[in-house]
RNA sequence: GCGGACGUGGCGGAACUGGUAGACGCAAGGGACUUAAAAUCCCUCAGCCUCGGCUAUGCGGGUUCGAUCCCCGCCGUCCGCACCA
């Protein structure tokens, strides 16, 4: 019988209003089921969705409807990560506001995800910048100054001289600005920060516990927190060098073993013993501004060649009062990372080590192999980092150099000098606080306010929202509320004196460190629901690009232990499962005239050759490398064309095929057509026979030719059920096939009425099967095809089957038989046949029997279930 | 430089972490249906030779009855961090 072909444009938006209407996806807190929270990073409105967001909700919709099936109360919630810099350039360039210019977008593109038949609850939606939302965003803020978990201070800060505004240091790439692309510069500034580093020991060790994160982003995390554990050496200035007032030089160390190769000190430039020191030595003084001067870039820093100079000053070695060392300011010290002081091992570091060559200073060598031979091991050109047995050492010969980092230690921690001991055990981190001021309107006021007589004052919580104005100008570079006539004056909320506002706003990631928290109870005054949060919460499946690895995700950790301080929550851990997802790429092609998008060329096979031209003239076109989806490139396809010519379901359907989630995917044509194929397909195998199964009861059978069609879905349920769960969505994809395979000879059979009774029935159950299978990832085609088949309700809302372990195994299997590890024959028997009936079976093979040639074996190996191995 | 990941047909990728290498899809070739096309269906599809084999999971070794999987040494690609003391 022949049937119409499936028609997305129809169903598709049919489908969407019916889950709409009958609020299928609106989650309640006070429902009893277990609760399931899937999330998905939330995308900035930049105007239109693109491929990367489709196969980034795909998947978490996949989860939010298989996890549904499974009886879970699911949230899956979707907002707007809405404030930022773009809208403030789209105000300068086009005269738009950034607040009309951001709802526009939000707009256009909650059309587009609804076009993609997402089950999310939209009745949850906020974006960053409603006032609702920063209002919160506000208490918070002074809940942290409260907590202590703020403070305000001048420090060297990443200056974008482009946006006009501070970086963090983790915006900062390659020494430029992540949104700009300009050369950050260095400018000692008043900012604001969040403490995080006072969480920085627990957010390094509860790496370990998130179990369900990937290693590399979790490695990636613990590398930028960076911990290590050293001591803290105050070497005696030596009389007579030391400038007025200063007697000891406080040093940073992991290596206090290597405290008897020690040749120099390297200070930093910044550091305040240099600026006494240059006080009366012009050519240091000189040297200095040079260091500072090339700090101003970062990339400079980078490639900046290591150089000292002498300050005069000496140190007296710790063991040793005779021994004295001189004290060098060098321009690879930074002040901001441990005391902006170190002592140089040369033979133990190879900065050191090149430096004390290029400087005349001794190099001993303090750890050499084990097994190596102290009177000769020498270090000259490479530095000996490794482990070994410490020589030249004093007390220290002959130990692990562990051991003599605890006796270092241990007799310096007894010394005392001033009133402090000499050596001090400290963990020190990499972290650094998160500055949080940027220079910026379109961003959420800093509810903060500046009186000469009070200082800094919070804003009381009653007088927020602190409201960004709406009149603003764009028509000069720099903070638009910095130069706005009324917004910053105030009244001290302490003296009532004339004050002004703090006019920095936050960071934008400041947004989307708590979203997922606001998401459990948006309509609260407060910032959560306590108990709502504590429900929810941790999100169980968060998805979202590797590219926030640390930023996001740090931010979110360390936020979540803020809110936690401050009563909002009770967790630490925001993300219990966290799944990042590869990118979408596709080839690029380049003209005469530069790059040209994929719609404007053909593309023709000839001589196994790929061919491309442009569409309107036929100018050859050359075929580029696959890369990113990108503006730039050209080689950017729009999900609006993909949906409307192929339809939603087929757009999914190739997101979550072939390439494994965590990988890219090569966006092709060829392959968006075997997925829309496919979505065919199955509507043909269904629609076809739909009036054969109708009226049939759904029932497997265990016996004969309908077995065979039983087992086959019993089996893809179970397998497609377990890779749902493990995101390997590629492989359930895979087994989809497999199964609409094996139906498709005896639906055929079926729909020209030429099959038995049981068969029917069986095919019945198989195809119920089958769509809930698909319901994940097609869902509009799952719901046409279970009313082709006069089914109840709507497939959105139907549990996910139990498969019968009873279909899942043979009663008979097949040993793949190898002689001597190569497969030589296949050997059919019972499952439950033991082990010696096994290997005489196969031991009676025609294939066995020859290779044996009349011998008996040496040995035979026979894996239950598995394989038969005879050894000749 | 340091750290990490990965190398399997023409392509994307499977293979229960030691047990039949190449599931499934894409592309390609052949055929059927059709006046023709599209759609659909069937067959072939790692390589090499004498229809039975041999060689094949980046390269070279090793452990094992058996290695894509474990160990050692190379080569290559990608990613992260980068003066962190």
């Amino acid at each position: 019988m022949a049937t119409e072909r499936y028609n997305p444009r129809a169903s598709e938006p049919k489908w969407q209003k019916a889950w709409g209407e009958a609020k299928l996806f609106e989650t309640k807190n006070d429902d009893p089921r277990p609760k399931y929270y899937v999330l998905e990073m939330f995308p900035y409105p930049s105007g239109r969705i693109h491929m990367g967001h489709v196969r980034n909700y795909t998947m978490g919709d996949v989860v939010a409807r298989y996890r549904r099936a499974m009886g879970c109360n699911v949230l899956h919630p979707m907002g707007w990560d809405a404030f930022g810099m773009p809208a403030e350039n789209a105000a300068m360039q086009n005269k738009v506001h950034p607040k009309a210019w951001t709802y526009q977008n939000i707009d256009t593109m909650r059309t587009q995800l609804k076009s993609m038949g997402l089950s999310l609850d939209w009745s949850r939606e906020f974006a960053t910048c409603d006032v609702d939302y920063y209002h919160r965003q506000q208490m918070l803020f002074i809940d942290f100054v409260e907590k202590g978990l703020v403070t305000r201070k001048s420090s060297k800060v990443n200056w974008d001289p482009e946006d006009m505004t501070v970086l963090a240091n983790e915006q900062v790439i390659d020494g430029r600005g992540w949104r700009s692309g300009a050369l950050v510069e260095q400018r000692e500034l008043t900012q604001w920060f969040f403490k995080i580093t006072d969480f920085a020991q627990d957010l390094s060790d509860a790496l370990e516990g998130l179990d369900e994160w990937p290693e590399k982003v979790k490695l990636m995390q613990r590398n930028w927190i960076g911990r290590s554990e050293g001591l803290l050496i105050r070497w005696p200035l030596a009389a007579g060098t030391a400038p007025a007032g200063e007697s000891e030089l406080e040093v940073y160390t992991t290596r206090p073993d290597t405290i008897f190769g020690a040749s120099f000190m390297a200070i930093s430039a910044d550091h305040p013993l240099a600026k006494k020191a240059a006080e009366n030595k012009p050519e240091l003084a000189a040297f200095m501004e040079d260091v500072r001067r090339m700090g101003t870039s970062v990339a400079a820093l980078e490639t900046a060649e290591k150089k000292g100079m002498d300050t005069g000053i000496r140190v007296v070695h710790p063991f040793d009062e005779n021994w004295t060392l001189p004290v060098y300011v060098a321009n690879f010290v930074l002040m901001e990372y441990g005391t902006g002081a170190i002592f140089g091992c040369p033979s133990g570091d190879q900065r050191d080590l090149d430096f004390a060559n290029k400087y005349g200073l001794p190099v001993v060598p303090v750890v050499m192999p084990e097994g190596g031979d102290a009177a000769t091991f020498q270090v000259t050109e490479e530095a000996y980092t490794d482990d070994g047995v410490m020589i030249n050492s004093r007390f220290l010969d002959g130990m692990k150099p562990t051991d003599a980092f605890n006796d270092v230690a241990n007799r310096l921690e007894q010394i005392s000098i001033g009133n402090r001991p000499m050596g001090e055990r400290k963990v020190q981190f990499r972290l650094r606080d998160w500055g949080i001021s940027r220079q910026r309107y379109w961003g959420c006021p800093i509810p903060m306010i500046h009186c000469d007589d009070c200082g800094v004052v919070a804003v009381p919580k009653a007088d927020l929202p602190v409201k960004l104005p709406d009149d603003v100008e764009f028509d000069r570079p720099g903070n638009p509320l910095d130069r706005h006539p009324t917004w910053r004056h105030v009244a001290c909320p302490k003296c009532g004196k004339d004050a002004r506002r703090e006019t920095d706003t936050m960071d934008t990631f400041v947004d989307s460190s708590w979203y997922f928290a606001r998401f459990t109870a948006p309509w609260e005054n407060e910032p959560t629901d306590p108990k709502a949060a504590n429900e929810w919460l941790p999100v169980d499946q968060y998805i979202g690009g590797i590219e926030h690895a640390i930023l996001h995700l740090l931010y979110s950790r360390f936020f979540t232990r803020a809110m936690r301080e401050a009563g909002h929550l009770n967790i630490a851990e925001p993300f219990k499962g966290l799944f990042t997802q590869g990118m979408v790429v596709h080839e690029t092609y380049k003209g005469p005239n530069g790059w040209v998008t994929p719609v404007e060329i053909k593309i023709e096979e000839a001589d196994g050759k790929r061919r491309a031209s442009l569409l309107s003239d036929g100018t050859p076109i050359e075929i580029g490398s696959i890369e990113k989806m990108s503006k730039s490139k050209k080689n950017v396809v729009d999900p609006d064309d993909i949906i409307a010519s192929y339809g939603a379901d087929t757009a999914r359907w190739f997101m979550l095929s072939d390439s494994p989630p965590e990988r890219d995917v090569i966006w092709t044509e060829a392959g968006v057509e075997g997925a829309h194929r496919f979505v065919q397909r199955v509507w043909r195998l269904i629609s076809e026979s739909a009036d054969a199964l109708a009226k049939a009861d759904a029932e497997a059978s265990a016996e004969g030719d309908a077995a065979v069609v039983s087992k086959a879905a019993h089996k893809a349920l179970k397998a497609v059920g377990e890779d749902i769960g493990k995101l390997a969505f590629n492989k359930a994809v895979a087994r989809i096939y497999e199964l609409s395979n094996t139906l498709q000879g005896p639906m055929a059979d079926a729909a020209a009425g030429k099959a038995s009774t049981e068969m029917v029935s069986a095919l019945r159950e198989a195809v119920d099967i089958l769509i809930v299978m698909i319901a994940p990832m097609m869902p509009h085609l799952a719901e046409e095809c279970w009313v082709a088949l006069g089914g109840q309700g709507m497939v959105a809302d139907r549990p996910w089957p139990k498969f019968d372990p009873a279909l899942i195994v043979d009663n008979e299997i097949t040993y793949p038989v190898q002689i001597n590890g190569k497969k030589r024959a296949d050997l059919t028997i019972a499952r439950d046949a033991d082990q010696l009936t096994v290997e005489k079976a196969a031991l009676a093979l025609e294939a066995v029997q020859k290779a044996l040639d009349g011998k008996s074996p040496r040995k035979v190996i026979v894996v239950p279930q598995r394989i038969v191995n005879v050894v000749a």
